[in-house]
RNA sequence: GGCCCGGUAGUUUAGUUGGUUAGAAUGCCGCCCUGUCACGGCGGAGGUCGUCGGUUCAAGUCCGAUCCGGGUCGCCA
């Protein structure tokens, strides 16, 4: 085996141009693709810049060209050549160093390769298991370069720009206590203090108060997080961050910092123009108009309620849901109302996976009006609905009643079905959103009680206050989310910084001053010392990069991600220990779980 | 925990109402080839059909269980 011992690479492949004629470079890379015409051998060479066509012609390079011929895929190599303008047939437009290539005179090959699993290209269709079991030949394919080298660009960028604004990097410990609110933890058992745990953090929320309270100001951290609960493609059990925290900001002081941000992170990245300020709709609003505190602005086709024109007829299935507090509400889907009826039931089934009873339909067809309800309500009823939704003949509306919670799901999870089987979305476009005026609090059915909807920490609006222990539903919060193309990418509050006000939220979510302080003793304690109003926000870093990278999943924006059953088949993680570890540990029983395949 | 889809050469897959030797593409190996870029030509190797059990004269195909992957509901303050 060579090394490349005297020969110091010079360019990058992917970098190499017109203007590099007649250059003597080295290069360094591996062996993408070869095509052997006997006495002429070329070679898509590629690093992480991309690829460069290499070639080894026998005439010139004599005895040393049987060399080239071994080459195979993923053989690392140096090479020593001349950059050679192609000639005009011989261009390739396709690659970006299509107008030249690099003439051999040295090859060096520096280590063989096993042949791949699967090809080292973009757009593989490559099971999971194998793409991941491979991970490191995975994370080669440009297309995953290109997103792991975006995701540190967007890093870089984000540490530049707090840092521009005052912010200060600061960790926060990895080994934190349990708190039972929230997400299930992951335990890690302590060998010093047997029978206790630490717990891994789901977000570094009350460090980053405590920081405020030591007086720092504007913190912010890049941050791995924990939760132990059930995977999605764009949920994994550790995930990444950006964290801030400001003191003496208001609302609009810190939106207006993470608009700056955003702006700064996108154009640049994705060469786009973003518009600020961003739009800024109330949870209400949203709800209402979308049924989605996540709404996908990149097309309309929104909730509207037609609760007045069904209401009082002998329909009973409408009447008995406005009797008890429900509504009736429709999306109008243009230019469907010739849907079929094999798809009609298909969306009836749809909207059960939502909570929602049934399903029905109005088709305004050129041959009249085709509904399941049809004969419980006039020509003019139909009319009056058509007028009030602005449908059209050819139009078809969905309708679902149902509670209002319900409907709102159903509907706005319909909503974006139908406008993917319509194709209403464009891709290209990027439409930022700030959701405000969460409630305060959601009632829990099965434990009878109000929950804070986003953290106990959350405050509320200051004209809401009064209605704490009197009028929760109506509490709205000073909290915030950023929502992108339909996904929520960020969340954050200003929060509760005087003690009086915090013991009331407390007591509303029927935590007594002894249970908050078992829970959150030390914060409590902490606040009674002269802290600053303050507040933050978090983005989903994976999330972000996601959307960014126009992928599906986070997996592929996560350099060693796991799959849906949180396995890593690379490393085999998490694995069996022995006896003595878990002696060690004060952990007695061993359950036999399944292991990975092979 | 529930529901849906999938698992067949290294990879992506076809496989009909159960029926002879499981077919293709690509990759791989060998030989040939001086302008290819998804190079081409000729030849070759490569499969416990995820696993276990059942039905049957006969199972890739039907049934049950189970494992794995993906999606999703619940869950994710």
């Amino acid at each position: 085996m060579e090394t490349l011992n005297g020969m110091e690479r010079t360019h990058h492949c992917g970098e190499l141009r017109k203007t590099d004629e007649g250059k003597e470079v080295q290069l360094a890379g591996w062996v993408s693709r070869r095509r052997d015409h006997g006495g002429l051998i070329f070679v898509d060479m590629r690093d992480r810049s991309g690829l460069a066509q290499i070639v080894f012609d026998e005439a010139a390079m004599g005895e040393n060209f049987s060399k080239a011929e071994t080459l195979r895929n993923e053989f690392v190599i140096g090479i020593r050549g001349k950059v050679r303008a192609r000639s005009e047939e011989t261009v390739n437009p396709k690659m970006e160093t299509g107008e030249i290539e690099v003439v051999v005179n040295e090859l060096r090959i520096l280590n063989k390769a096993k042949t791949p699993p699967f090809y080292i290209q973009d757009g593989v269709d490559v099971d999971e298991n194998v793409r991941l079991r491979y991970r490191y030949l995975d994370l080669r394919r440009p297309e995953m370069q290109k997103n792991i080298m975006l995701r540190h660009r967007v890093a870089k960028i984000m540490r530049d720009y707090l840092d521009e604004h005052g912010f200060l990097e600061i960790e926060t410990p990895m080994l934190c206590r349990s708190t039972p609110e929230g997400a299930r933890d992951f335990l890690v058992p302590s060998r010093l203090n047997p029978g206790q745990f630490y717990a891994l953090p789901q977000s570094p929320q009350i460090f980053k108060q405590l920081l405020m309270v030591s007086g720092f100001e504007k913190y912010f951290q890049i941050v791995r997080c924990f939760r132990d609960e059930d995977l999605r493609a764009d949920r994994q059990p550790e995930f990444t961050q950006l964290d801030i925290e400001t003191s003496f900001l208001n609302q609009d002081d810190i939106l207006n910092l993470m608009e700056g941000l955003i702006k700064r992170i996108f154009e640049p990245t994705l060469n786009v123009k973003i518009e600020t300020p961003f739009q800024r709709m109330s949870w209400d609003e949203a709800m209402e108009r979308f049924g989605s505190d996540k709404p996908d602005l990149r097309f309309g086709m929104e909730l509207q309620d037609i609760s007045e024109f069904v209401k009082g007829s002998d329909f009973k299935v409408f009447t008995s849901v406005l009797e008890n507090g429900g509504q009736v509400k429709v999306i109008k889907v243009d230019d469907y109302a010739n849907i079929p009826r094999r798809e009609l039931d298909g969306l009836v089934e749809y909207v059960k996976i939502y909570g929602a009873k049934g399903l029905a339909w109005i088709q305004y067809t050129e041959e009249g009006i085709k509904s399941p309800f049809k004969k419980f309500y006039s020509d003019e009823t139909f009319e009056q609905i058509k007028n009030a939704t602005g449908a059209k003949t050819g139009d078809l509306l969905l309708v679902v009643g149902d509670k209002p919670a319900v409907v709102a799901q159903a509907l706005g999870e319909l909503r974006l079905e139908m406008a993917r089987r319509r194709n209403l979305i464009d891709e290209n476009k990027l439409c930022f959103l700030w959701i405000v005026d969460f409630p305060m609090f959601e009632y829990v059915e099965e434990d009878k009680r109000y929950k804070a909807m986003h953290h106990p920490f959350t405050a509320p609006r200051d004209e809401d206050v009064e209605f704490l222990l009197t009028d929760p539903e109506k509490v709205k919060a000073k909290a915030y989310d950023i929502v992108l193309n339909g996904v929520e990418v960020g969340g954050g509050s200003l929060r509760i910084y005087q003690s009086d006000l915090q013991q009331k939220v407390f007591k509303a979510i029927g935590l007594t001053d002894e249970e908050a302080r078992a829970k959150f003793g030390f914060l409590i304690d902490a606040f009674e010392y002269g802290t600053p109003p303050h507040g933050g926000i978090a983005f989903g870093l994976d999330r972000l990069i996601m959307l960014m990278a126009k992928r599906k999943s986070i997996r592929d924006v996560i350099p060693f991600p796991k799959t849906q059953s949180a396995i890593d088949p690379m490393s085999q993680a998490p694995n069996e220990v022995d006896e003595k570890q878990l002696r060690e540990l004060y952990i007695k029983t061993t359950v036999k779980k399944k292991t990975v395949e092979e």
